[in-house]
DNA sequence: CTGGATCCACCAGGATACTG
DNA sequence: CAGTATCCTGGTGGATCCAG
């Protein structure tokens, strides 16, 4: 047995709305440009609001406080401030958000062993 | 031991080239809306254009088209045409499709079982 | 039936400037 | 330091029409 099937991963289980299969909740979460980034850097140690930023250099102030808030939203990090002056920021890691990490370690393990074949076919595909 | 401590998921292994991170590469790959929901499709069995396009209903021809190349030029899946009037044109996951999909076993049971909790969040969030 | 080509609307997200 | 507000652009993808 070579595929999940003690999973529900067929189409069918959730035809008439799309939008309540697992699978594009949770592409929604996490398929974005950061959220994955910012939870492996967590992964690490907690940080705060501006050692992320230069952890993921490419990733606006912007877009660094919205992902850190729908995150934290959906119980995926943590969040605390330490009131002095200026404001010390510090986020981390729910048991929820590394359970998500252990969760995605298979893919990433295919996605380092099959990308370089991957990229030589793309190459050949033109 | 939790954690996937054995992959390679830290982006400190990847600074200078972000888009080099396996990480990216996957996301890039099935984070977009149809690639991840076309390959489940196919999991039950190969199926014709036609066919694909109304097991995900909500996919409008342009992205099926375009999606099933990329899909194939990453040799995800194969693609045969029966040369009849009107051609019939099949397609299937490659064994390497098919390792993808075992891949993400973990990570959809997680979607699974979490999503409730999180919508849960989110909503007492706002 | 299986697409390609073209046009266009929408919005994710960058740049910049400002605040507690 | 840790954000927020505003503006604006580039690319994603839908709609539509055409073709083999």
């Amino acid at each position: 047995m070579t595929t999940a099937d003690t999973t529900m991963t067929r189409l069918a289980d959730w035809a008439g709305d799309l939008d309540a299969c697992p699978v594009r909740q949770v592409l929604d979460r996490i398929g974005d440009r950061w959220s994955l980034l910012l939870l492996l850097t967590l992964k690490d140690a907690p940080q705060r609001f501006n050692a992320l930023g230069r952890a993921v250099p490419d990733i606006s102030r912007r877009m660094l406080s919205t992902t850190l808030k729908t995150l934290e939203a959906d119980g995926l990090i943590w969040r605390s401030v330490e009131a002095t002056t200026p404001p010390a920021v510090t986020y981390g890691l729910t048991p929820r958000g590394l359970s998500l990490i252990d969760a995605l370690g298979p893919l990433m393990e295919w996605a380092i062993t099959q990308t370089p074949a991957i990229l030589a076919d793309r190459r050949r595909a033109g």
